[in-house]
DNA sequence: TCGAGGGTTTTTTTT
DNA sequence: AAACCCTCGA
């Protein structure tokens, strides 16, 4: 018997010894000590634990760069971010620290990752290439559709609607538990229904399978089990990436983190940035202790703190630290800045709505001519219905802002019915659409609908054929008109714009009866012709449309066409990350902020805290909270309202309290 | 079975 | 203010 012989591995590779004069960037100067130490760490798994304006982004940037002068190959460094603007302006910002090579690392949302990934793997996996993904608001429209076809919205007793089930389920995919758990821990009342949910569940997924529909769920579960699966396909990609960062770590969750460990399964090289105080997606699963779990998932981790503040006055900092300083629990960082001191921060009571917005109008005007550029001043707010009496100043003063968060373009019933006919043009079995679409004709609504589509899932209608032998009924002519449209725009046309045109023409009619503010979208439409002439295939328009969608309709595109400066108006998590000399926080008032939705459990209540913490640590050098006394409440009509809690209990050292006053 | 009309509830936040 | 649900007449 050979004689066994084991060699111990050091779970370290000594550092080698690397040359700082080599590089074209000198690191040590640019960078602090901890800086420096995530930046030119290689191998290994590291967790950056980085306070609100710690420069975070700058490590990763760095760290890119060096990695790259280093000599390792730019694509195989994954930087996997939350949105791929983040993802963009590191690739851009690394891109001007070094050169273009940086622009060639891979990045993304973990979601556009997943999509390229899977598309590019899908014959290692029992999936379609051409796979459709459905947002949210599709997924809840099949949700809507079974939920019809069993019935149980005739139930006796109010069945949740087609919101509340996708949130069941997505959440119980995203945190990996069952169904009958969530149920019993966020919705006991609906748990009687455990059963039904369940079925909606399955049928659901069959619909998709159906289909090659992937939801955005589906996108990182399929992910996720590619990876464990380790056969050829996981060893190719694998073998492709040699770095993996990932920013905004707090906000992760189970099955997010289930990922970045299966893409580092070989090599265990791994960044993770974030930070505990800042994680604000709990809704989405996140769990921000999974940050501090980091260790377990990687034992050998290496923790590094970076807690020099380059952002904020120090008063402004004080002011950020009382309110994390109460939250239950957290992991004791401690911030602080060499800035020079500038103002306290400004607690700003208004007798109204109207009149916190006309304190901001005239005090934006000021800034400005004090010098201030409009572009770097914003509005933040917890609900993206709250800057709707801003708005109207802001119009008044002519003041130029665009709106981050919110509902979106892509959102709105009039772009969703035009998608609707280029998506049964790509897959025409998508039976969502087709009902989109049908209940658009005079004479047909959900029954009809059903049939025609039982009809179209069977083979009895063809698309490609004359459909009369099927059809007799009053509605046989808006249906054939719609059959020859589609036949005429797959056939005839091979651009998405193209294809559009004749939709258009088609739709037009169909938009006036339909909706009485025509006119207020017709614009909208307009600009989804524009957005549509960038693509030359159809379905990576379907794809970005659902991972990618353009933020805002009107306004963000009159903006960037006149270049013109222009005013933030958010929401607190659109501003992750984000940075403005000047802020202001509206309607700090219990019940909107922190949203009275929260009030029923502590850690939802932490999470309003910690929502408070991100939006005050925005502003670098003017920190404005604002609340008006009076505000309409729906349910109460007019109240007087209570100031935010987060904001009562500050103490003069911290703020200075503003009382308006209107002039006579 | 459609579609209009009325009453009710519901509202964070995002990929 | 808009989405959803239900009812009822055609």
């Amino acid at each position: 018997m050979a004689k066994k012989y084991v060699l111990t591995r050091t779970s370290q590779t000594p550092q080698k010894i690397i040359d700082e004069n080599k590089f074209e960037i000198d690191y040590r100067k640019e960078l602090n000590d901890a800086q420096f130490q995530a930046a030119s760490a290689i191998d290994g798994a590291y967790l950056v634990i980085a306070g609100a304006g710690t420069g975070k982004t700058r490590t990763l940037v760095y760290r890119v760069a060096r990695l790259i002068e280093l000599g390792y190959d730019p694509s195989s460094i994954l930087l996997l971010t939350f949105t791929r603007k983040a993802a963009r302006e590191m690739m851009n910002r690394a891109a001007a620290l070094l050169d273009n090579r940086c622009a060639k690392i891979n990045g993304g949302t973990f979601h556009s990752f997943a999509n390229m990934t899977l598309r590019k793997y899908s014959k290692f996996i029992n999936l379609n290439s051409n796979f459709t993904i459905l947002d949210q608001s599709d997924s809840q429209d099949v949700i809507n559709l079974i939920r019809a076809q069993l019935h149980l919205n005739q139930k006796q007793q109010r069945f949740p609607n087609k919101a509340t089930i996708y949130k069941i389920l997505s959440l119980s995919a995203n945190t990996e538990t069952d169904i009958g758990e969530i149920l019993e821990r966020e919705y006991p009342h609906f748990e009687q229904f455990l059963p039904d949910i369940f079925k909606i569940k399955q049928l659901y997924e069959s619909y998709k399978y159906k289909n090659s529909m992937l939801d955005y769920d589906d996108l990182l579960i399929y992910l996720r089990n590619f990876l464990s699966d380790f056969g050829p396909g996981t060893k190719a990609l694998l073998s492709t990436i040699r770095f993996v960062m990932v920013d905004e770590y707090q906000d992760t969750n189970k099955l997010q983190s289930d990922i970045v460990k299966g893409l580092t399964q070989l090599n265990h090289n791994v960044m993770v940035v974030g930070d505990d105080s800042q994680s604000i997606y709990s809704f989405r699963g996140a769990n921000f202790k999974n940050i501090m779990d980091f260790p377990k998932l990687f034992p050998d981790a290496q923790i590094i703190k970076l807690e020099e503040n380059y952002r904020s006055t120090q008063e402004i900092l004080n002011f950020a630290n009382h309110i994390i300083d109460k939250a239950l629990e957290k992991y004791t960082k401690f911030l602080y800045t060499r800035k020079p001191s500038g103002e306290l921060p400004g607690i700003i009571s208004a007798k109204n709505e109207n009149m916190q917005a006309r304190f901001i109008v005239e005090r934006v005007l000021e800034l400005r001519e004090e010098g201030v550029p409009l572009n770097d001043i914003a509005v933040l707010f917890r609900s993206s219905f709250m800057s709707f009496s801003l708005e109207i100043e802001l119009n008044k003063a002519n003041i130029p802002y665009i709106k981050v968060g919110g509902m979106k373009f892509i959102e709105t019933a009039h772009i969703k019915d035009l998608l609707a006919f280029l998506r049964i043009d790509e897959n025409p079995n998508d039976l969502v659409s087709w009902y989109r679409v049908l209940l658009l004709h005079e004479g047909i609504g959900p029954k009809t609908a059903q049939r025609i589509m039982d009809d179209i899932s069977s083979g009895k209608i063809k698309l490609n054929a004359p459909p009369d032998a099927v059809i007799k009924k009053n509605y046989k002519e808006s249906f054939n008109s719609l059959l020859e449209l589609l036949h005429n725009i797959s056939s005839n046309y091979s651009l998405p714009a193209d294809k559009l045109d004749v939709v258009l023409q088609y739709y037009k009619p169909i938009f006036k009866s339909k909706y009485d503010d025509f006119n207020k979208r017709q614009k909208d439409l307009e600009i989804f012709v524009n957005i549509v002439q960038n693509y030359k295939d159809l379905q990576t328009l379907l794809s970005d449309m659902a991972l990618e969608p353009p933020q805002d309709s009107v306004t963000d595109l009159a903006a960037e066409d006149n270049e013109e400066e222009f005013l933030t108006l958010s929401t607190i998590h659109s501003a992750k990350g984000l940075e403005w000399h000047t802020v202001f926080i509206i309607h700090a008032l219990e019940g909107f902020f922190p949203s009275g939705q929260s009030y029923g459990k502590l850690e939802t209540l932490e999470e309003e805290r910690r929502l408070m913490y991100v939006a005050s640590t925005r502003a670098k050098q003017n920190l404005y909270v604002c609340y008006p006394m009076h505000l309409f409440d729906r349910q109460n009509g007019f109240t007087i309202s209570k100031p935010s809690r987060f904001i009562s209990d500050v103490t003069e050292d911290l703020a200075e309290e503003w009382l308006l006053e209107e002039e006579y």
